[in-house]
DNA sequence: AATCATGTAACTAAATGAGTTACCGAAAAC
DNA sequence: GTTTTCGGTAACTCATTTAGTTACATGATT
């Protein structure tokens, strides 16, 4: 896989949790069909689990499952889950030599930060509902 | 350096030059300014003068200069010279075994394609111009 | 010609992230 | 209570990416 392997991988199960919220789903059952490992999975699911996004469960009938109604989950909640701050804000750790550097340096932060804001509240406005397939189709065809 | 450092580079080195836009500068004080190598600024800075940001002139009097003026120079035209693709609409390589996880596929793209676009836009926004100091002070001190 | 800039190829080193193996612990089935 | 079947996680390998560096060619000015 390549750059945003995560969020697309979040992406793609959550669409399909959609489909079917009630149904309990094992990591190798969707690292499966996502062409990926078990572990990936789990260490993905596992990012959204720590947000309340999803719910797991060991043993017998265990697995994942949405932690709440798809249509109260967001693109926003999704990425940041994941953590991955695309514009990224570097945390600044270089003292500046002149005082027009530390300004211009301030500045710069300031409008990557904005623009991340913008994204988010972009993100926002997409539930996870909207990414699911049509109609009644299960997972496991 | 970390992420998005060349975005970060472009847009120090533009901020600076939106000061002063007649001033020709050498690779290797905008390196040593910004602490990195001056083969690296040029590496950043060629791909701004193929999107036709920045002009370069060898030679004694040689350096880097902006192309056109500061407030016809957006965040966008710096991101898409670039070419970052911070979304990344992944190129589909895959055959997908079910046509759900196709028709999910294509959701997916889509949505990351639209969230793309919404930032281009934000990013169109907002030109060097607004970024760069406020007053006269010289890149030099 | 000598100098001083960009342009670029080629390489190294570090960081990142997916993939994998192995093993633990929890919960259900038997 | 033992076995089975899940998730949880640590530890490692491997590929990719990218900054950094060296070296050298090209072009423009002195």
């Amino acid at each position: 896989m390549k750059r945003n392997s995560r969020l697309s991988l979040a992406l793609h199960t959550l669409g399909h949790m959609a489909r079917d919220p009630d149904r309990m789903r094992k990591s190798a059952d969707i690292a499966a069909h996502a062409g990926t490992n078990p572990v990936v999975v789990r260490r993905v699911l596992g990012s959204l689990r720590e947000a309340g996004l999803l719910v797991s469960e060991s043993g017998h009938a265990g697995g994942w499952r949405l932690a709440r109604a798809p249509q109260e989950i967001t693109l926003a909640d999704v990425y940041l889950a994941l953590d991955e701050r695309l514009v990224a804000p570097e945390p600044d750790t270089q003292a500046h030599n002149c005082s027009v550097e530390h300004a211009l340096h301030s500045r710069v932060a300031k409008v990557m930060a904005e623009v991340e804001q913008s994204l988010i509240q972009k993100l926002s406005e997409t539930t996870i509902l909207s990414i699911r397939g049509s109609a009644d189709q299960s997972m496991d065809t």
